[in-house]
DNA sequence: CTGATCATGTAATATGTTACATGATTGA
DNA sequence: TCAATCATGTAACATATTACATGATCAG
């Protein structure tokens, strides 16, 4: 039941999965922390959502509770049954562009606002990419000194491009309409 | 109540408003419509939720019936209350980046795959996103002849740069690990 | 012994998808 | 007349956020 002709929603799990994978048996805790530090730049979720779905995929023999720790925690391992589901997901590439980015919204609804409003809000968003960005080339320094391997790295990478694509947009966006303002 | 402090999910809301203030008066049919060719890139929703959210709207003062029509048809018109909602909306910036983006999960989960299957995915994804490439550029010759204004214009160069961002991203990693292949 | 962090969960509510349901109008 | 499209809605379910709730362990 669940899930499993309802194609929408696998991506918490299959980010569990992933997760699980690359940094080996981990608790929900650890998962809920490593969510935040990496997948967290293209997919949310809380440990509200993540402790109730790694009882669901236990139950479904996608992981199994490898060990039990010291404050009732819980090490998951991802089974084989688990690994074939996240390889053929991966696989099943699709053109199936399911998207919800509140940034691009906000970027789309721009017109309706005065040119000179428009301006200060993309100056603003400007701002906070740089900021963005610095925080990020700080971690990337960090990660490639350590030699933790490639996970994360190219997910990274892509953060990276993506806050330096969003800025760029943003500066010359506001640009082209300060120059429409005084013409 | 409903979501006056619940500050997610103000975005069907906004993207409605938006979509209102652009087009001028539109039924809940022709927003669906509308949502589908415009901001359907960035942000889905179907006429299941938009009908509900536009009666909720006008129950809040946001939007008003103006004129009701054939078969049922009720045409929605923008408040000044909606109006300045949204515009407070676009401009509260807050690096808030609540993100859902599969494409970009999938390749962050890439690296669990074997070398060479995760070539095989980057490519894959590289071709989907060319394809997509080219469905927006033919967007933009038939929008920047018809002098439509610059609504979905800023919006539409920011989907190219990213469609382009991830292409080349997709790429330069399948080649980073072809190369780590071959040593 | 005390505050920070580890660790797991549930409840209430909001958001989003699929499927179901109905009927009017238009054009061929 | 009949198929396509216009037009609106609800019901059931899945997904996601916020807040609530509890207690163990560790470091100073």
């Amino acid at each position: 039941m669940s899930n499993d002709n309802y194609d929408e929603g696998m991506s918490l799990r299959m980010a569990l999965l992933g997760l699980l994978t690359v940094s080996g048996p981990s608790s929900g805790y650890d998962l809920t922390k490593l969510f935040e530090r990496s997948v967290n730049h293209v997919w949310q979720a809380r440990h509200s959502q993540i402790y109730p779905e790694l009882n669901k995929m236990a139950a479904g023999g996608l992981v199994v509770i490898e060990e039990e720790g010291p404050r009732g925690r819980k090490t998951y391992a991802v089974t084989e049954e688990g690994s074939r589901l996240l390889r053929e997901w991966l696989l099943s590439a699709g053109p199936s562009r399911s998207i919800r980015d509140e940034l691009a919204l906000r970027a789309f609804l721009l017109p309706t606002l005065e040119p000179e409003e428009a301006v200060i809000a993309l100056r603003d968003a400007a701002r906070i990419c740089e900021a963005k960005l610095a925080e990020l080339e700080e971690i990337w320094r960090t990660k490639t000194q350590a030699g933790k391997g490639n996970f994360g790295r190219y997910a990274l990478d892509l953060g990276m491009r993506q806050t330096r694509m969003f800025r760029d947009w943003a500066r010359e966006t506001a640009e082209e309409i300060e120059r429409s303002i005084r013409s």
